[in-house]
DNA sequence: CGTTAGCACTCTCTTGACGAGGTTGCTAAA
DNA sequence: TTTAGCAACCTCGTCAAGAGAGTGCTAACG
């Protein structure tokens, strides 16, 4: 266990990271911090430190920086200082986010903005999963008398649309007989529920081969839609944080970012974790294109139709301000 | 006038940087590309290639380099050549693009990946305008008494929709019939007649408040969802080159790319344009911050609602595949 | 007149040397 | 346990020298 005063020459040296960038020695920590102690026993401190593997040095007569393990104590802290129970927005953001519409994806785009400018991080906001909300209502519209859209409207507001293409012909009449049956059926259900009974086999209506179709339509769409509605921005100010100075850092990153599959899955356990706020740093990432960044993520919604918020950036972001921020936005989209 | 060699020069010359992106000096250039003259010659010619603005030395005993003016006539010649009216689409591309679902935001994410991948540039495909497409159906879907969605499904099988929260309180029966009267008036028209319409004062159903709030939010909304729907993809492309390998070089642009009221005028005058495609070669962009790459962009799909595909990449790229790859993807959205 | 060979010149890039600056680890003393 | 002092170490900048690449010029050639 580490003495009092270890613990806070480690804060000091992260927080002194953070800010500037560069490895602190153990003069500038003594003198920055008033820690009332001289360089000499910082350094001893600073050793010790080291061999914990809470920091390290780039090479030898350099400063040290923390590692992934040295950030997560730091981190750990934070969070069981009652920083994450704070749930007031930071206030700027707010101000921000009133002026927006209500329209909830111009307020994901919005607070999506909000959270790279307050962070300078990449930002990520995701959609609360339609597959697990209930269906409000369900409207067909003709096309052609071959092809179709379904529009789906979720208790929550949420629209997803997807076109059907038929192989026989399609009469409007049989369309709107199609959409009476699937309202009463569907309505109230979740896309999960409704491909449960279709296991189950406990949906009579599947008689009818059109309206089975557009069934299976309706809950792969849902399904799908999951993934595409999610908004990021942040990237340029990703480019400007120093580590990413030479884009081959940043490569690995926006391979992983822009592969959507891969970006799906990253947030599936945030709602496992015990905290409401999941941090993730460097190596603790699940796949290796991660190991240089951190996420701070949170799912915001309630029921079991939950969206995702999250910034990314260098190990060394702000952790404290990535944390307010995250929460704060996701008190906004909670209370849309 | 250039002589039939000296544009053979140039045109060797720009090959070469584009595949290499080294500075190419006369030596290499009479070898790798079988001029049949000797390097003095070339120096010659290289040296009123450089006279005339085409191109440019990096610094004195550096290879010589394309500069924009150099780019533009070797682009002309590319266009006049016919290579722009070559309409069939790249063979890997359709192949990629077969297996897509009708959806077409689904079509619109798989064509920006297949045009990233095989141009090594940032692709972006922007959605034909909802605002002057005409109007197929519009369904009103209530969500509580003060508020409801407005889902507009366009001609072309578009969907957009909006949430609308009222000031007082509204019936499903009056929303109901605000529906039923909505259709019968707006169906067939595009959101510009409907603006250009109530500018006029010609429509009488404006007397019930409900309705006009329902249709200036209609008109607003159209127009806005034009910007929105663009789907962008290979950053990563782009990280991957190396005139960005500096992420100083990138910032900009993605400051720009991210910045949507600068995409949405981007293209303004694509279709202005005498030829279907347009190509922007560095300074001849309108800001200054895309000063540093080129664009690749034509219009698709028919009529008034056009969308445009583009690529965005360093004034050194591959303008024949990207001309090719982008007509590609216009015949692939324009055939959907 | 266009083309070619030869040569001096210029510039960048790499390498190695060197000193400045900053940080550490160790030792010994308080 | 803390502190001061000191030698050692490493990076980074500058500087100089040499290699390499490419040019421009001049003179010769067909």
């Amino acid at each position: 266990m580490l003495s009092e005063r270890r613990q806070r020459v480690l804060r000091a040296l992260i927080e002194d990271y953070i800010q500037y960038a560069l490895p602190v020695g153990s003069r500038t920590l003594a003198e920055r911090h008033r820690l009332g102690v001289s360089p000499a026993t910082v350094r001893n401190d600073l050793s010790v430190l080291e061999d914990a593997g809470f920091i390290q040095q780039p090479h030898t007569s350099a400063g040290r920086v923390p590692t992934d393990a040295g950030y997560r104590t730091f981190v750990d802290e934070l969070l069981s200082s009652g920083l994450a129970e704070e749930e007031r927005p930071h206030p700027s953001m707010v101000e921000e986010l009133r002026a927006s519409a209500s329209e909830l994806d111009a307020l994901m785009e919005r607070t999506s903005a909000a959270l790279a400018r307050l962070t300078d991080c990449l930002s990520i906001v995701m959609a609360p999963s339609v597959f697990s909300g209930r269906i409000r209502q369900l409207t067909l519209v003709s096309l052609s008398n071959y092809q179709a859209i379904v529009i789906v409207v979720a208790e929550d507001g949420q629209v997803v649309n997807r076109t059907i293409s038929f192989t026989d012909e399609v009469t409007c009449d049989e369309l709107a007989a199609a959409q009476n049956l699937l309202n009463r059926v569907l309505v109230g259900q979740s896309a999960r529920d409704v491909r449960r009974n279709l296991d189950a086999g406990t949906i009579e209506a599947l008689r009818d081969p059109l309206v089975q179709l557009i069934i299976d339509e309706v809950v792969e769409c849902l399904g799908e839609s999951d993934g595409n509605r999610a908004h990021s921005l942040g990237i340029s100010s990703l480019l400007r944080q120093p580590e990413f100075s030479d884009s081959k850092a940043l490569l690995p990153v926006m391979e992983v970012l822009e592969d959507d599959r891969v970006l799906l899955h990253a947030f599936d356990d945030t709602v496992d974790g015990d905290g409401p706020v999941m941090v993730r740093i460097g190596h603790e990432n699940p796949t290796s294109e991660l190991a240089g960044v951190s996420i701070v993520a949170c799912p915001y919604g309630r029921g079991d139709s939950e969206g995702v918020v999250a910034v990314i950036g260098p190990t060394r972001m702000n952790y404290a301000g990535a944390i307010r921020a995250v929460r704060a936005a996701q008190c906004v989209l909670h209370d849309e």
